[in-house]
DNA sequence: CTATTTGATAATTCATACTTATTAAATAAT
DNA sequence: ATTATTTAATAAGTATGAATTATCAAATAG
């Protein structure tokens, strides 16, 4: 008596609209005709509504049914593209990833995700933000992001970070300064320079790799001005303000009047790394991800 | 394995969705937590997609499981919407009711009607067809109309009738005519005239009964103009090229230099009756028809 | 008038949604 | 640390009801 309506019996009901005949109907539905037969009579109780004409030998549809029938094709309908639509989603092809970056991403391996995501998984809708390392971890942790590009090797707990690239770096310096590729053997030649760097606080590892390069030869260099953009730093070193060590990939993309020169020979690297965390379920990060690794 | 989503594991979904916590939504179901969690994990595998992140002290949607929460919204919306227009239509308070009807039913039968339905079932929407009794015979056999308002008591198989409104006949006389209510008598005053009438195609038994009521006066009435529309016949009246013999409600709504003398004491009468197909389903008809016979 | 076809009904079977009892893991309280 | 509490998942058993087969009554066709 207190049933409820099912999906069951729509599918059933349809099937009798279409052909108007239980038995056809039944067959089509690999079910018996009397099963068919008590089903639909239960959707008419439930419904508190007569859906179909039986007179013995002809079945039609009631106006209710008729209405009935539009209603249940739309429905169905809409479960189907749900149905297909829930898959893409479950499986990361549709869906959306929020990604944060540090400035210097943007010259290599961002773009190329970018394009890479539209090509293999066009459904999946990105969304960029230009974040310092500190401000991604904190959007990462509160579920505001879903994966950073920052340059650090520590992330707090919860969070994991895996390393997509590493670049060599170079010296910045003004067009007209008397060292070039040819003469520059070792950082030691600039020990009277001013230095220009990336703020400490925009990205503390950056900062302290720099310091490295110069304790290993043997000097502490003298830091004139601090920065969170590539071009102010540019900026600065072809008014002569001071020199720069950057990674190398960031001299792409700028028109001053300064000259790179890339440091091979030393130990260390600008690392760019990826961050997210460790429990996200956003399957189209899954992908995002490995697609990354491939590149 | 090979199961099939019904619309339980929806309201299940929308439970659990909705409150985060198993115990809790199952409480709100009035079932078990273990009969929910399998049907939920059921619904998983049947949509080969994962809905929920259980870490065993939290529930939370997955994207997909956000996107379902929301398509599951609109469908349960949806289907309660149609439950409730389902049952209207069952019950004849929504719907169309096609109505057919001679010229001379616009007097006062359908507008009442009309009237009364509008205040009554405001859903109930009527489309109105002005057609001759065989047209109308016609339509309803072949279901093209569901109710219609002719002058005939007989009529095919597989129809109904029923009178719904008894009027008398009135003399259609020019405003000049010698005759007049107070020195009229008896038809057979008129036996010299010439006789306007609808047509035998357009209305057989009006045309008998005129014939009838000449007769009981014993004469056969010279017959000089068939017409289909009052408006026609009023007209030759007003020309003296006759005089007409209607329905005696027939005469509202017309501005003409004629004058009408109610035959109150003859017997016959022009009933006007309302047809429809005994086996009509629409649940509209029954209420329109129950509407009327009581006005 | 018989044969055939229709949907409905009755009795029975079987699948499965649901129950109770229990467990493992996580958190909160002591 | 240890215990108590709360969580969802698992296991085993039950009972509901959807399905089946067998049959019927009514309608139609030959």
């Amino acid at each position: 008596m207190n049933y409820q309506i099912e999906l069951r019996h729509f599918i059933y009901f349809l099937a009798v609209a279409e052909e108007l005949h239980y038995r056809k109907a039944a067959e089509k539905l690999f079910i018996s005709q009397p099963g068919l037969s008590t089903q639909i009579k239960q959707m008419e109780e439930i419904l508190e509504t007569q859906l179909f004409v039986r007179d013995k030998k002809k079945v039609r549809l009631t106006p209710a049914g008729e209405f009935l029938k539009k209603e249940v094709e739309f429905i169905l309908n809409h479960l189907d593209q749900t149905k297909k639509q829930l898959k893409l989603i479950g499986h990361g092809h549709m869906g959306e990833v929020r990604i944060g970056f540090l400035g210097s991403a943007m010259q290599n391996v961002v773009p190329e995700l970018l394009v890479g995501l539209k090509e293999k998984y066009p459904l999946v809708h990105t969304t960029l933000e230009e974040l310092s390392n500190r401000a991604q971890i904190n959007a990462i942790l509160s579920d505001r992001l879903d994966l950073g590009f920052v340059r650090m090797s520590r992330v707090p707990k919860g969070l994991e970070v895996k390393p997509v690239f590493e670049d060599t770096f170079s010296l910045v310096l003004p067009q007209d300064h008397p060292i070039d590729a040819k003469n520059f053997k070792s950082i030691d030649q600039l020990v009277n320079e001013d230095f220009i760097l990336f703020s400490q606080d925009y990205s503390p590892e950056y900062y302290d790799t720099v310091l490295s390069i110069c304790e290993d030869s043997g000097f502490v260099p003298k830091v004139s001005h601090k920065s969170v953009h590539a071009q102010t730093i540019f900026k600065l070193v072809e008014n002569k303000l001071g020199i720069a060590i950057v990674p190398t990939t960031l001299q792409h993309g700028f028109q001053m009047e300064v000259k790179f020169i890339e440091m091979k020979q030393i130990r260390q690297r600008a690392v760019l790394s990826m961050v997210w965390k460790a429990d996200n379920r956003n399957p189209a990060l899954k992908n995002c991800m490995d697609l990354l690794l491939k590149l």
